[in-house]
DNA sequence: CTCAAGGAGGAAAACCTTTTCCTATGGTTT
DNA sequence: AAACCATAGGAAAAGGTTTTCCTCCTTGAG
């Protein structure tokens, strides 16, 4: 039913190879020919089959993108990131949802393999030894976004921020307010999770300030408003010496904890001082707006996506690790300690 | 370098065609042969090349999901819940930001139709007859999500909520709550958009209470929270008598005109009721919590996916209209008037 | 004037499946 | 016992491109 290269053949009363050179200026063809033909296309509108094209050339101009959430706006952001260049160069993004667990991220690997995607830019939540091994036995090339890998360096390039680093010069930002009782509202303790790094971050500024806190002082669950709320609660009951800040693992989760403190008559940022984490849009609809670290997910998807495409295209062969910068973003929820 | 299916074939000293036979279950295959050849595929972890499959069966088994703007939690929710049906039902899905600009949504529409996509979700922002008569023409089935065409009714499926109902129901609310000087802050005046319809629910519930309002209590921008907290600014400094509640466009609207009130210290709900529109995840995780109209967003895409695949297997013809229910959800930001 | 070389175009192979069309075998029916 | 039929399996076509390999013609050099 639809139209194929060899209608466009006859009619211009061509060969089909010469209609393939037309379009892929592959081989020079006399102008009289090559202006013939264009009408054709142009007066049918023929475009050519993208899988018998890619059945021959082997390219789809396919991405795959896996994440573990489409509706989380991080992950949003990150798309949105990924397809501004993806589409920029002529690529189509193919997004999958794997829930955040490995079963389902090794299954999507496998479909993407099959559906001949040139590349596949993968966001997990725990990148282990497994999924590494299954990565590098793939047709395509992969880089990680969002989360490096848990195995040695470099097996696997890698776009990510540093959540070590960004949550120590949160916690730091505290201490140079004048804070020294800091605690923290972290995310999934996970193995080889961001939220593990979020938490080493913490803990290094502190120890570096020759602080010790309570472990009643940290708390974990999960990265949503209600975790952070519970989180909050829980640390306020359990200790009887208030902590005058706290780091939170993400926005949500400052948020909740906002919110639980609003709700004990407790002052943000009077009494207690407290720090997010994404700068999603939302942390300035709040009053007080949001302090936070900004984490610029839109460029982190978009650095993963050309790097990706240095990849497809072989014009780079070692895989590394970049870091794309955080900043901490003071606004109102946060506030120096008077001594 | 792929394996494929000759490999098999000569591996199991059977003919191509028996392999196809045993994995696809097309015909019947003696139970020793069918055993030998499923032990090699599985040694060989072999996958048919989606390409050449769908070059021959003309099926790809790939949907195409157009979407003004990725990172926007509304189209998240919708997109999830396409995904969510999808993945069931062995289909992948490509997704593909149009930004709300026709030009692009045309030249999408053209992307899929040469990936051969096989049917498309089509959220748009003002889907008119040159977008309409453009779909009919494509190879694919295409149903309309979230917005449904300015068209003579019923040509093109589609799946939606009823803006101008749900809006009147808001409003309906607030009359029933006893307001009568009830503003309206909406979002973009395009024709065909969402916005003109909450526009018009708005008009008919006052309408029907026999309410005139002056033309300084409706203001309409973008629905976002810059454009909320505007709008709801020029309220305030345009009217002498203040409403007593306000019908906003959208959730975002509604908090960024809460956040002006705060800002000149007017209490929500106890001196000016708000009622926004999505409900979106955020909206209980303000205080108050913002009252709002709930959508179904997530339903709302699992319908959608639902209704394509059937038409995609031929197993419905007819174009109709779905509405998905709204719901009012009465939170902190609307209270009764006290007479 | 001859021969080599280069340019323009066509025929056909290749990519990897599914599916149609045959063939052979063994069993059933009359 | 002959004719027929069903069944299992193979060979090859089809699907729509790109690309390799030819061929033919023109041009330039010797």
């Amino acid at each position: 039913m639809a139209i194929t290269i060899a209608d466009i053949a006859r009619e211009a009363g061509v060969s089909i190879s010469t209609v393939s050179r037309v379009m892929n200026n592959t081989k020079p063809v006399s102008p009289e020919l090559r202006e013939r033909v264009y009408e054709i296309i142009e007066k049918n509108n023929f475009k050519p089959n993208a899988l018998a094209q890619g059945l021959i050339t082997k390219k789809t101009n396919i991405v795959g993108v896996v994440i573990p959430d489409i509706s989380n706006p991080v992950f949003g952001a990150l798309t949105k990131g990924i397809n501004s260049v993806c589409t920029k160069k002529g690529y189509t993004i193919m997004v999958c949802e794997s829930g955040g667990e490995q079963e389902q991220e090794m299954k999507l690997l496998d479909v993407l393999e099959d559906k001949q995607t040139d590349g596949v830019l993968f966001a997990g939540v725990d990148i282990n030894q497994v999924l590494v091994d299954a990565m590098l036995k793939k047709q395509y090339p992969v880089v990680l976004v969002t989360q490096e890998s848990a195995v040695e360096e470099n097996v696997i390039d890698t776009v990510t921020h540093d959540n070590v680093r960004a949550v120590y010069d949160a916690t730091k930002f505290l201490l140079d307010n004048g804070h020294e009782r800091i605690a923290y509202l972290g995310g999934p303790k996970h193995d080889f999770s961001s939220g593990k790094k979020r938490l080493k971050g913490y803990r290094m500024a502190l120890e570096e300030a020759g602080i010790t806190v309570p472990d009643s002082y940290i708390e974990q669950g999960e990265f949503s408003f209600q975790s952070g709320y519970e989180g909050m609660k829980r640390l306020y009951e359990e200790n009887s010496i208030l902590p005058t800040a706290v780091v939170a693992g993400s926005d949500l989760i400052a948020i909740g904890g906002i919110q639980f403190l609003n709700s004990v008559g407790v002052s943000v940022p009077d009494e207690i001082s407290i720090i997010g984490f994404d700068d999603l849009d939302f942390a300035t609809c709040l009053r007080p707006e949001l302090s936070t670290v900004r984490i610029p997910y839109f460029a982190e998807g978009e650095k993963a996506a050309k790097e990706l495409i240095k990849f497809m295209t072989g014009s780079k062969e070692k895989a590394a690790t970049h870091y794309v910068p955080h900043k901490i973003i003071r606004r109102g929820t946060t506030r120096a300690k008077s001594k």
